[in-house]
DNA sequence: CTTAAGTCGTGATTATTTTCACATATACAC
DNA sequence: GTGTATATGTGAAAATAATCACGACTTAAG
């Protein structure tokens, strides 16, 4: 499709600088360079111009990158336009947080319908959207692509099967469960408790003292 | 200090590998091959044996390994056996979620106490966990030397100042604010929204046909 | 017009991580 | 015992990502 030669790590961060382009946008900024912006996210300078250089030469030498102009691209690359819609499965402490929240701000992500298997829950909505029950799954997943799983560990799988042959192309697990998917779905992990833990064993056994070489962050 | 030597990107592994091999012990598998753990964690079974040996012979060649030791071994080398206390920033509707989930199943990480501004919030406990009013951040937190930030991002800078002037010395952030901290703190960014639009993103632009060499998974 | 300061885009280098592939050792069946 | 299947640990290679460093160009001031 597109461009893929993008490197993954690239793709990662293009969300990032798009929110914080918006930012300067609306701060009234029309030109940023790449040592400003990489104060901002917290990302070399060099690193930034080498991944927007893989989509061709976006900035002017001796001047900088227009604001204007940047977002406009950016916007088209990430396909700001089009709404991408998202189900919810499993609307419990994560599930309800997440349809409070919701991504509305700067996002072409929105959360479209959850489910659970709590009657109480079915019926109601939170956040505007409504919640099904899982039994209904089949019924009511239209055409959606993506889906978040906050649910019981132990119901990942059977649910996650569900998901797959309805169609769902894209899931963002946080479950503790390493979910089994075919080869066309992409799965990404995150997992709050290996994240802490993670974190607190790098406290412990990385010390960022002044000697070591400055490495605030891993993430 | 222990082993600086072991790459960042293992050491973010060790607690998904522990957490598997706890549920191996309780179903009372006593052995385990890199190769049944790679179907489990979904890690490549060459990765993880080259994980394990940063740490020295930890398996029986033809045999594979034993659970019971690894997990031993991983239990002191992940500090298992002793508790470190988090504190949580701002319990709104994630944080409260978090309160609630509290991290405790095979984990050595517990959130102590947290902190909103709402003088509603304050004073009452959930989870069972204390909530005090953000004020009084110097005078209760104590020995903390890790923070959960879940507050709005415009407070993410000013709180975080007052944090690392208090000592904390590792913060996971939710928030979408890119934090400024001494390089001897260190800041794990955790940025679901961005998370939802990188998958998207992959989703749009990097299609995972038959064809293309299987990769299920990014994060 | 000339010069100084600033900034990009990128070839080259370095660092990090993953994967291949195989010599070597073990387990276990018979 | 012997033979075969199995699985580790690791040198080497490949893949991926980050960083250095500089030529080329832009701006703006005098
Ligand atoms: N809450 C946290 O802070 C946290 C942190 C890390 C990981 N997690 C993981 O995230 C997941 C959700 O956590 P939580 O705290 O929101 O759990 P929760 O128990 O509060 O919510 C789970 C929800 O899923 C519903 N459910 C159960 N089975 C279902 C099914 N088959 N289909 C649809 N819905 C179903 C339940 O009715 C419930 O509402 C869990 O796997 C948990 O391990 C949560
Ligand atoms: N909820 C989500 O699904 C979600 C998703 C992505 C990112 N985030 C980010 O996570 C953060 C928290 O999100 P949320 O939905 O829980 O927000 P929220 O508004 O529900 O909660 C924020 C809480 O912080 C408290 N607070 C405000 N200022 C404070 C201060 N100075 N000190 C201590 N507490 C303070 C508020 O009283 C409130 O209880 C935000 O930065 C948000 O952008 C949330």
């Amino acid at each position: 499709m597109d461009q893929n030669k993008i490197p993954q790590a690239t793709a990662k961060r293009l969300p990032l600088y798009y929110r914080f382009l918006n930012n300067l946008q609306m701060q009234g900024k029309t030109r940023v360079s790449s040592k400003e912006l990489s104060e901002a996210v917290k990302v070399d300078s060099a690193t930034i111009r080498r991944d927007f250089s893989y989509f061709g030469a976006l900035g002017k030498k001796g001047y900088g990158y227009n604001v204007e102009y940047l977002l406009g691209f950016f916007r088209k690359t990430l396909d700001q336009d089009e709404m991408t819609d998202v189900a919810l499965i499993g609307v419990g402490n994560l599930g309800t947080a997440f349809l409070n929240y919701n991504f509305t701000k700067n996002n072409n992500t929105k959360i479209k319908l959850a489910f659970d298997a709590d009657p109480n829950k079915v019926g109601t909505k939170i956040g505007g959207i409504p919640i099904y029950h899982i039994d209904d799954l089949e019924e009511k997943l239209d055409d959606v692509k993506v889906a978040i799983l906050t649910i019981p560990a132990n119901e990942a799988d059977r649910t996650t099967e569900r998901l797959v042959a309805k169609g769902i192309k894209a899931i963002l697990n946080f479950t503790p469960a390493r979910i089994t998917v075919p080869d066309d779905v992409r799965v990404h992990h995150i997992d709050l408790a290996i994240e802490l833990q993670a974190l607190v064993y790098f406290l412990k056994h990385y010390p960022l003292d002044n000697l070591v070489p400055s490495k605030e962050e891993v993430h």
